[in-house]
DNA sequence: CCGTTCTGTCTACTTTTGTCGACGGGTGTC
DNA sequence: GACACCCGTCGACAAAAGTAGACAGAACGG
């Protein structure tokens, strides 16, 4: 399966990855423990994945004692992002709605995200009067 | 790679879902002639992915003469909102409002969808102000 | 010092996914 | 009827992803 945008993470990755940007830098000696509560996955699992993910470029390490820690090396921001990109990708004119609106909803959001978010919207729809009242 | 929740498609499965969902049913023939114009999959690669979308049950077939119409078994909504929750999964307080605040924008709604998902965030609002306030 | 423990690296094995070519049965056409 | 085409099914094989055991050296407790 040669071409898999290499930079992307693997579902498994994605558990790796969410942990060390929730909780910023970690030793492995604790994302294992961490991981390990969530999941099933063996010790060796788990520093394989560590593994490929700074191979792939998400993670960086930094010797400290005998031991290392792991951080991000990218933003997860971006990395959401072009995850994001790429549902839409998949939604067409008449899914991609309902898709947002579903996603509005179980985000959670507090009510002040939902003020800016609220303000994003206007914001678009002004440009959007614009557009459609032009042509 | 033992457990993938073999109901969610692969990137290379969601391309012809997706056309399947934007297309209505479609016979083979076609399904193929439209992808080759977007991918350079060979016509056996194509067979083997509807193949394995009807064996995942995300399609059904009918056969129409001596061949096969395919049509979604699923909602394109029921996988969208899977996969949307999946990347909601991946994302934490910090990033979450980010990442809708990205999505709503790449999306290009038109104003009417705007509009609707600006009533649903009012709506919202309202109950979140009636969590936070009680609390 | 010496065995125990922890850590990282290697190697390896199984499923999936990505891609196809080879086949075998219909159909249509001179 | 013989031959060229479509079509669906099989079987295959390489690369990626999932999962994990084995091993070597550093650090630690006694």
């Amino acid at each position: 399966m040669p071409p898999r945008a290499q930079e992307d993470p693997t579902p498994a990755e994605w558990q790796v990855l969410s942990l060390v940007w929730k909780a910023g830098p970690l030793p492995t000696r604790q994302i294992i423990a961490t991981l390990q509560e969530q999941t099933d996955w063996s010790t060796s699992t788990i520093k394989t994945l560590l593994r490929r993910l700074v191979d792939k470029g998400h993670l960086s390490t930094r010797a400290v004692g005998n031991s290392f820690v792991y951080s991000a090396k990218k933003s997860p921001q971006s990395a959401l992002r072009r995850a994001g990109e790429t549902l839409l990708g998949h939604a067409n004119e008449a899914t991609v709605a309902p898709l947002l609106a579903h996603l509005v909803k179980k985000s959670g959001l507090n009510r002040d995200e939902l003020a800016e978010l609220r303000e994003l919207i206007d914001d678009l729809s002004q440009d959007a009067a614009d557009e459609e009242g032009k042509s």
